[in-house]
DNA sequence: TGCATTTAAGTTGTGCACAATGTATATTTT
DNA sequence: AAAATATACATTGTGCACAACTTAAATGCA
């Protein structure tokens, strides 16, 4: 039953201590793959943004793909800039935004990473219909709180 | 299909890229909430286990039950002990450890915190049922990648 | 055209997470 | 009992997240 009575304000039952602690699993789950790319979590995201891209991205429309705003964006992007995975310039015709680009370097790396969900997958000892189901919960569920 | 085909680096097919946004998503439906009382989502997190705790707890047994290291906990119990939520004092039995104790006012707040749980149940828009389902598919990934 | 408004990024400050390391106390081993 | 090991917590340093604010360029409109 959910009410406001004793169980409610146990930790156990709450929902978004599930997520809260899964996705800090996850983040370690990956971390140590990710270091043989010298990348971090949400670096890796960026690049799965980028490798995915047919043109150069703006710093806005990647923050919405990550929902991340620019206030974790700007840094974000500077140190990968500084590891020589993508460049940042001001866009000419529009000086307000500016394009990331993958470098050559940023490119390369995605042949490396390629090998990552499949392995990753097999971690969560899901069968492919459970882990469609829980992603359409998920969806679900951001839908409705997002 | 699962391979390390053209889709498998696709953001949209990410369960961890979920779990992520999800936690974020979460994180901000609680935080105008958590703001009357004046907690952050990871010190409402220490609130729940020490408003369900019969006696205090060592800084190592809410590391346990929160999966947090005292890299995290340790200044995050300071930030709290300095909000006058909880006290922190060296156990005279064993000197290493520091025992936690719930502030008549961190203990006040939970009258203030019962309705939380049942408002946010609400904004999910779950059925009781699906939320039950949910839950467990989740603890059920815990314990295979946790 | 001039000025207010909007838009795109960047900056500042706070609070986590966590790896790596340090410190002090307790326990175990020899 | 002395030395080695283990335990509990703290500290340092890096990298997010995000609110709040700033800066500069583009757009809208009187």
């Amino acid at each position: 039953m959910i009410s406001s009575g004793k169980e409610t304000l146990k930790l156990e039952n709450q929902l978004c201590f599930r997520l809260y602690n899964l996705s800090k699993s996850m983040n370690r789950l990956y971390a140590p793959v990710l270091k043989e790319l010298e990348l971090t979590y949400p670096q890796y995201l960026v690049m799965l943004v980028l490798w995915q891209a047919t043109e150069p991205l703006k710093v806005k429309a990647l923050g919405e793909k990550l929902d991340l705003d620019t206030g974790t964006l700007s840094p974000l992007l500077k140190r990968m800039e500084k590891l020589n995975l993508l460049s940042r310039n001001r866009n000419k015709e529009d000086e307000r935004s500016v394009e990331i680009k993958l470098t050559q370097h940023g490119q390369s790396l995605k042949t490396k990473a390629e090998h990552i969900p499949t392995q990753m997958f097999k971690v969560t000892k899901l069968s492919i219909d459970k882990l469609h189901n829980l992603n359409k919960m998920l969806d679900k569920l951001s839908e409705n709180i997002g």
